[in-house]
DNA sequence: TATATAATTTAGAAGGAACTAAATTATATA
DNA sequence: TATATAATTTAGTTCCTTCTAAATTATATA
């Protein structure tokens, strides 16, 4: 009896594919086999197999469509959801505990979330007052693997003229986050969309703090979240 | 180029065999075939095959003679010297910021210093101020794998009324280590030998600090380590 | 020295997870 | 609807690590 209430071993590479389907899947669509090739640095054919496997189980940890991808069951969410858990609690714990930089965490917590016990987990969100999120403004599930909600878009969207507060940006590329922070743009920063040109995808942005304007890219306006203000 | 200045991948199993080679070999000796399967829990010929893989490796990290064992080349010594450190480092933090028991640490120690980065190893060890010994009192060694040397011997060949101080603990048996907290021995413990029996084993012993009297089998004797007074 | 016992090695197989190359199915476009 | 292209699956291997069972070598004892 595994401590996820069902009698089955998980391995490390199991766990990392949950993650890539839960993240890959927004709640209407199918996680497509390429997209969870893409983002594990895997082969297509190492993906459908696994999924396959991951379909056969008892009980099943996805739903899988032959030729169309696949979902979480509610299993593999659940799943999915105690990994995430793990990896945004040692990330919040690197971040303020060890003193990693945002841009270093990711990695570390990408490899720790598969072997710290139970016990490790309990004491670290202890120690961080039980979070709800993570050094990129990400929810972290409660105990009970609730996901804080949020209401935000992306800065992309984001219309000339509006307003709106930094409140999550993606971790997945550390330039970018160096790249952010050099910018003087951080969790909570406030912020007005100037303009944005149609031709080349790119914003020009106020920044309400300093009150410096920067033009951003698709490539870093699609990486950032953003509360609307007013 | 991997951190240990050569080129190669080292697995989490070879870190573990290294490991356990490295603590079967007091320095004349070779480890034998079946001292590093009992430890690592694992067949004869697993650990065979695993021996002269490692002994095939540029450089060879182990030196092996067939039918008689192994021991580990300079190289294969300081990998070892290395994940030694990170154990032993894990273990105290584990235990100073993150309050796990001594009989806790161990077990988790053993998963995760095979996947932390160096950057985290150098982050705890400045978190503790570049400790020398662990919560079991092992020598941690240093940056540039010395180990604090020490001198002691086990508390079985402690005499009749000569007196000691415990110095460390195996901390293999979490039991064990529950066992001796109960008793009231502890790292720091000063204690004299009352007697020993060659019958049975067992000594008798008293601990200074609170005058008590305690009977300890070879079982244990053998597994505590202490330094003479005088 | 012969023999029994203990320790070790070899041979063959298996499971998990990945890969490449070939085959198939879906989708987009003419 | 036919065809081209993109996405996915299948088949067959490989690598790593472990295992069991059989064979071999070393050591202890008579
Ligand atoms: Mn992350
Ligand atoms: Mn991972
Ligand atoms: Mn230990
Ligand atoms: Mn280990």
């Amino acid at each position: 009896m595994t401590p996820n209430g069902t009698s089955m071993e998980i391995s490390q590479t199991v766990e990392d594919y949950l993650k890539a389907i839960f993240e890959e899947s927004n709640p209407p669509t199918l996680a497509s086999t390429t997209a969870i090739a893409e983002r594990m640095g895997v082969t297509l054919a190492s993906v459908t197999s696994m999924l396959k496997k991951l379909a056969a189980k008892t009980p099943a940890l996805v739903d899988y469509r032959k030729h169309h991808g696949a979902k979480l069951t509610p299993e593999g969410t659940l799943l999915a959801l105690k990994i995430i858990r793990r990896h945004r609690l040692l990330e919040l714990f690197l971040h303020d505990v060890l003193a990693f930089e945002w841009d270093e965490v990711h990695e570390e917590a990408d490899r720790l979330e598969h072997v710290i016990s139970d016990a490790f987990v309990q004491r670290i969100a202890i120690a961080l007052d039980d979070p709800d999120w993570d050094p990129h403004g990400h929810p972290i599930p409660s105990v009970d693997l609730e996901m804080p909600q949020e209401n935000t878009i992306q800065l992309y969207d984001l219309k000339s003229g509006e307003n709106g507060v930094v409140r999550w940006v993606s971790d997945r590329d550390p330039s970018l986050l160096r790249h952010l922070t050099e910018l003087g743009i951080a969790l909570g920063t406030r912020l007005e969309v100037r303009s944005f040109s149609s031709l080349d995808e790119n914003h020009t942005v106020r920044l309400l703090e300093t009150g410096e304007e920067v033009v951003l890219g698709a490539g870093i306006t699609r990486q950032i979240g953003i509360q609307k203000l007013d």
